[in-house]
DNA sequence: ATTATTTATTGAACACTGTTCAGTATATTT
DNA sequence: AAATATACTGAACAGTGTTCAATAAATAAT
């Protein structure tokens, strides 16, 4: 019969109705401030209803870090197409720095919130991570081959490339910035990272 | 009379109790998770006591900001007095670094996280953050005088910089460092700024 | 078509949060 | 000793995440 189909069908948009209005609201007005009654509000529904689709707020928070991590490989797999591995490191910075300005709110969440505390330690969530952080490295382990790094530790370099990156993103994020002009902020990310990868260039 | 003195000494010693307090609470665990009854249970006064001295949670955030500032302004001062300037850019990474993992609780609170609402935007509580940030910018022009960085921005070199400890820094205060085991990440941190200073030297 | 059963949803309740303020207790001055 | 000024309290307000008995709706059985 159809019906236990149907009720599956119902089910999952109600989890996606969820999800999507959690997002947005995460999104435009942060994790900490947006409460559970703030997304019931919004899809209509009471409070206790969510709990019936997620356990809890952390639940919410994973399966949004989750989807966060997907946009961001597709970024980041761009690159791919590109032989030169030095201008493929270089398009992976900008790809990097593009995801964090077109989507900070996922940023923020991905790679600066503090979890809620009990996010997920699971494995398999990470997968996605682990894919996008494998781009790097293996990138790296490309140029090395075709002779840059040389005596470098490949560890030490992914490292120092991604903490590169992270630190720009995370500094215009979180409004460490001031320093700079506001209209020139977004120029100054993009030239510092052309800066860095000119420097990696040289060795 | 001495009775307006003596009160005015026991109103500031209230202060620094509930300032202490507060810092003591948030360093261990955190600004959010630390409520004001908190506090007030642990100095054992009643919450709205901290109120007669404290506007607001925000303004203790700003106390204990300022604070941090203060320590770090000192970390970072002490490389005053290495003479050659890549030298003193090297160790005043280093002291960077030694400033975010001997003070976590601070740098987190400086650097990362996302002021309450109503954080003061007051010019002169940034003076510290100025001139810490001023130390940052004296040295890259010295380096620039010795022959360094030919042709780049001075701006762009400095912020280059500071995003690259920054990022180094955070990623281990935000716990994104899971793919490195846990007794080498300190070390990795440091190899990570020595080879990034190694990197700037042949420049 | 009516009844029984399963499923979905509700909203009040609990223990917490930052903040305010009328009331009380203490200390100082008169 | 009485009047005044200062310091402190803790209940109250509106908010938070989360739970769960009660209710409503949908489906299955009769």
């Amino acid at each position: 019969m159809g019906i236990a189909e149907r009720k599956e069908r119902e089910k999952e948009e109600m989890q996606k109705l969820i999800l999507e209005t959690a997002t947005r609201l995460f999104i435009e007005k942060g994790f900490e401030k947006t409460s559970m009654r703030n997304i019931a509000e919004a899809i209509e529904y009471s409070p206790g209803t969510i709990y019936l689709y997620y356990k809890d707020k952390s639940e919410l928070f994973d399966a949004i870090h989750k989807k966060g991590f997907e946009v961001f490989f597709q970024y980041l797999s761009k690159v791919m197409v590109i032989q030169e591995p030095m201008d493929r490191l270089d398009q992976l910075g900008k790809q990097y720095i593009s995801f964090a300005l077109e989507n900070p709110g996922y940023y923020d969440l991905m790679f600066i919130m503090r979890a809620p505390m009990k996010a997920s330690e699971n494995e398999e969530d990470w997968e996605q991570g682990g894919r996008s952080h494998q781009i790097l490295t293996t990138t790296v382990a490309d140029c090395i081959r075709d002779g840059h790094f040389k005596g470098m530790s490949p560890e030490v370099v992914s490292f120092m490339i991604w903490s590169q990156v992270h630190g720009i993103c995370s500094m215009m994020i979180r409004e460490r910035m001031k320093f700079y002009p506001e209209e020139s902020r977004e120029q100054l990310m993009f030239d510092t990272k052309e800066l860095f990868t000119e420097m990696l260039r040289n060795f």
